[in-house]
Formats: C-alpha cells, structure tokens, sequence
DNA sequence: ATATGTGCAAAATGTTTGCATGGTA
DNA sequence: TACCATGCAAACATTTTGCACATAT
C-alpha cells in the first residue's frame, strides 16, 4: 500500500479515495485485463461511492503515468492492465477467455529491426495471438 | 469489375450500387486502411447518395463474408483493408498516420511454435508496430 | 413478386468534459 | 488556504437499429 501510494506522488497524483482503491484492485490476480465499466462495477459492489468519469479519469491519469497500459481489444472498448516492469504480449484463447502472457526475445528483437529498415523509430507495439486450448476442458472456465 | 460482382455473389450479397461502389473504393491504391467516415465522405464527394448505416452494413457485411479486414488501431475507430491473399502485419506512424504493410517469417514461426508450447493452436494474431518516422516531412500527411 | 437492401433518424455504446462541491497537502 | 479531485449530468464520437421505401433477382 505504502509502494502505491508512492507511485502515485511519483506521478505527481494527490494520494485520493478512488486512486488508492483502483490501484488496489488492478492489483489483485483475478483483474488483470479490465475495462474501465469493469472497474466500476466492482468498485460499486465493494460499496465505494464513485463515478464512472472518475473511473476514466484516473485510468487515463495512470495510463499517462505508465502506471497501466491500455489495450485496444475487438468490440471496441479499452481494457487496462498494471504495468509490470517486464514487457509481455499476449496469448488469448477464443474459447474459454483465457489469456497467457509470454515475452520472447526474438520476437522483441525483429520488430526492432523491422522498424528500423523502415525508417520508423518504435515507441511500442501490441501483439495478441488468438488461438484455442488443447485441454477438454477448455470451455469450462468461458 | 466482374470479379467484384463474383466475391458479392459468392458472399450471397446482391449486386447494388453501395456495395459496388465501396468494394470499388477500397481497390484504389490510396485508399488501404480507411475508416466508415472516410469512406463515407469519398462517396458523397463522388456524388453519391449514400447513408453513413449503409456503409458501417456494408462494411461489416464484407468482413462477415471476409472480403475486408477490421483493424483497431489506436484512436477508437475501426480502419477497414480489402483482405489480399497474403498475410501482413502493420507498422503505424503515430504522428503522420503513415501505415506501412510488412511479413516476417521469423515472427511467424516464433508464434506459432509459442502457441504450441503453451497448448494452444494458434488461428489468428494481430500485430502493430507504433512509432514515428525519422523524415522531416513526416508530420505533413497528418 | 418477394426477399433483401437503403436512407434517414433515433438509439445504443464507450468515453470525455463543464461545473459546482468536496478533499488533500 | 489554495489547488486539485470528484460526482453528476450533459456532451461527444462511433457504431447499431427500427422503420418505411426502393431495388435486385
């Protein structure tokens, strides 16, 4: 908690209410790759009284922090991420939801060189590969 | 022309002057990667009298039947490219909006050989690349 | 002739902004 | 105290939908 609130004056952000609460939960295991409707919702059930434009305000306030990064997903709203310190991209599978992060250097390094021979210099890249477990239970967990 | 007609047909779409001429648009060089605005704005500028639904139908019509690709790009709207034969990726200029079209095969591999190494048989993938140009005049064609 | 497609306007998203109030440093 | 943050509602931007009319086969 300390560690957030630290982040957050490092952002040059006040340590608020809402802030604290949506770091919090962007923190927690099950909520990796939430919208910002998400967000609300279950800061609606823990029974904060907050609104949906502060939701997005703050989102975009720890997007431009490099506190989270925003995903631009099919169906047309952004979904919000903590930003470990590690890069990673991400698997998804189609039929059950479920999304595995990997990172492969070799990958990092072509994409470097790509831009390059382009005359592009890159600032960042998103790449989601869509597939489908193996498992038979794959479809449990959709 | 014909061929047009052919992929309509074959996509079990009546032959009508919208269709027609959106397909037709989006063969021009110029016109990779547009969005329903512009491609409504270029109609209207043609002379035609066409409804902005129209094009969104259309334009969802020829990605159910896979006649046009839907990328989301950063920015909130969806940019639409007749699908070629060939797969490519994208390289996007974040300050010109220049977007250029590349293949890798290193990537292509390294993909597939991540998916099965995580259990998961890969269907599709979507990769950008954002940076800025090195030109001088890379802010021109903003 | 019949089913499908079209234009228009209204509705449905997802997200941002103006403003008065409230909280932080 | 001074400034920043919040909640609410209204504004915005993009995309979808309902409906009466028009068009393709």
């Amino acid at each position: 908690m300390s560690d957030n609130n630290q982040a957050l004056k490092k952002a040059g952000l006040k340590i608020t209410l809402p802030r604290v609460k949506i770091l919090d939960i962007l923190q927690q295991p099950g909520n990796q790759h939430v919208s910002a409707e998400d967000l609300y919702k279950i800061l609606i059930e823990q029974g904060e009284e907050i609104g949906l434009a502060t939701v997005y305000r703050v989102l975009n306030q720890f997007d431009d922090a490099g506190i989270v990064i925003r995903h631009h997903f099919e169906g047309g709203k952004s979904v919000f991420e903590i930003s470990s310190q590690k890069h990673h991209d991400h698997l998804v599978c189609l039929r059950c939801g479920k999304v595995i992060e990997f990172s492969d250097d070799v990958i990092e390094q072509r994409q470097l060189d790509i831009a390059k021979s382009h005359g592009i210099t890159l600032t960042n890249h998103s790449l989601y590969l869509y597939g489908h477990c193996d498992n038979a239970n794959c479809a449990d967990n959709a």
